[in-house]
DNA sequence: TATTTATATTCCCATACCGGAATGTGTCAA
DNA sequence: TTGACACATTCCGGTATGGGAATATAAATA
């Protein structure tokens, strides 16, 4: 099985920095951007940014809207959510030391749970 | 120009799910995991596993200590901050209604900043 | 020393990449 | 209609993948 395709998910689309660049100046602009401010912003030629446009569309992150002979593209924030929650959860151990307590106290409740489901108190 | 190594950054590392898979094992578990836990609590082959691990190993987010002919693999979590900090900037988009208030404001302090800079006001 | 155990590394291959160049598609304007 | 413009798509080539199989390395054990 080779490499997961970029547009399998979020994680994957998010791995190239250009993309995620595109992403941050979504995000900075109040209007939605046609492809040829990406381009001059980025400094990129016109069929990579469209090609990285097609990936983020793919996955949600982006959504387009014809003008004219434009195309709108727009940040969809929500989908990288699954990203957020995913590493939020690793937040407490770079925070306070208050943190680290309750960090700590987590990690017994998940061995009781472990070990209330199956009886055998090995370690996972 | 390819795509980008796993072991580029973290942001590629963690695209693939079995490292996010051992990440959520290591974190959970209190003490530091051989890699033979790791191969049945993960249902995968010892090579590949291994593999793996190597993919974690160059990015930073795990770290090995040698315990007779047992490999004990430990969390560095902290190497997982660039991606929470980079998708922190995202939460409010999908948070409260509050934040979006704000989100709005930022916009445009952004838009603010970017006009004094290039005393070209328009939009990016 | 020979054997087992734990793990890492190498080789293989089908697949997918990212950028550049070229080309296709759709819209506006003369 | 003929260009001109904005954008998408296709083709190419060098590179890296992830899993399986086989092999290497290193420590424990008989």
């Amino acid at each position: 099985m080779p490499r997961a395709a970029t547009t399998t998910d979020v994680f994957n689309a998010i791995a190239e920095p250009r993309r995620r660049q595109i992403i941050d100046l979504l995000a900075q602009s109040t209007r939605p951007q046609a492809v040829g401010d990406l381009v001059e912003a980025l400094q990129l030629s016109q069929p990579t940014v469209s090609k990285h446009l097609a990936v983020l569309r793919k996955v949600g992150v982006v959504s387009v809207r014809k003008q004219g002979q434009h195309r709108l593209y727009e940040l969809n924030a929500v989908e990288l959510r699954p990203v957020h929650d995913w590493v939020k959860t690793y937040e407490q151990f770079w925070s306070g030391q208050l943190s680290r307590i309750k960090q700590r106290a987590e990690k017994l409740a998940a061995e009781r749970a472990a070990a209330k489901k199956s009886s055998n108190s090995q370690e996972l």
